[in-house]
DNA sequence: CCCTGATTCGC
DNA sequence: GCGAATCAGG
């Protein structure tokens, strides 16, 4: 594969966004962690938190040209003005040397919350040159929500998938009265919405049950929560509303 | 061991 | 310019 503007395009924005090199790689396809870092440096994109130390001077392994490697770790010291004796440490600090990093917090993401829709409302503009703005500000996530209030991810955004939980008892298809209006799965026909109301494993937990919108596996209503078109990148869309309060909190 | 990003250097 | 190899920290 090859570096096309899309790509670069996405490998910016991942990268801005914190995801790790693999994640990145493994998001584009056709490339490995290597030239996501490669290319992410060649485009002067800024570096995040290193596990190696930039301040630390770097052993430079000499030369590439397959020498043999008889010791794992070669302990040539620079024979050069090196005294013959061991010189443990360096009396005095480095001058220049930066006494504190101040690392910066890195906001962690988190699932998308009231507060966040608030916080979003006022922002009514369509920042379509939003990568310009320096906006700081903790992004919430965008995701949609699927079926049962799973949250949906979007692309990149690697995580486990929230099991579903398990029924804590075992009901009959038909226990009560308070279902046995309504959809269950044993109703399911391909004319049948099947978005779920409730959640798994609840007494009252059934399905949507209107007519689909024909070709699809829900009613219209569902179908516009289910299928959402792909906006154009930079542009924001309010979180969907939760179906049924969002997930159980238990 | 796994992961991470940084760097080097042959291609 | 590209990326595998390598390094080094967590």
């Amino acid at each position: 594969m090859s570096w096309t503007d899309e790509r670069i395009d996405q490998l910016k924005t991942m990268w801005e966004k914190g995801l790790t090199a693999s994640q990145i790689a493994e998001e584009l396809g056709g490339v490995s962690r290597n030239a996501v870092i490669g290319k992410a440096h060649r485009l002067g994109l800024k570096s995040r938190p290193s596990p190696v130390k930039p301040g630390e001077a770097k052993p430079k392994p000499a030369k590439k040209a397959e020498a043999p490697k008889p010791a794992k770790k070669v302990e040539a010291e620079a024979a050069s003005d090196a005294p013959p004796f061991k010189v443990d440490a360096p009396a005095q600090p480095v001058r220049g040397a930066a006494p504190a990093p101040a690392p910066a917090p890195a906001p962690a993401p988190r699932p998308v919350e009231a507060a966040d829709v608030a916080d979003d409302a006022d922002e009514g503009d369509l920042d379509a040159g939003a990568d310009a703005v320096a906006a700081p500000k903790p992004q919430p996530r965008i995701v949609s929500v699927g079926p049962g209030g799973f949250l949906r991810q979007g692309p990149g955004d690697q995580q486990a998938p929230i099991p579903p939980a398990p029924p804590r008892r075992l009901v009959p298809a038909r226990p009560s009265a308070e279902i046995a209006d309504k959809t269950t799965l044993l109703d399911l026909t391909d004319r049948i919405c099947r978005w779920p109301m409730g959640h798994p494993g609840e007494p009252d937990f059934h399905f949507c049950g209107q007519a689909v919108n024909p070709g699809f596996p829900y009613c219209v209503e569902h179908c516009g929560r289910a299928y959402q078109a792909q906006l154009p990148r930079g542009t924001r869309r309010p979180p969907p509303p939760m179906p049924f309060g969002g997930p159980r909190v238990r």
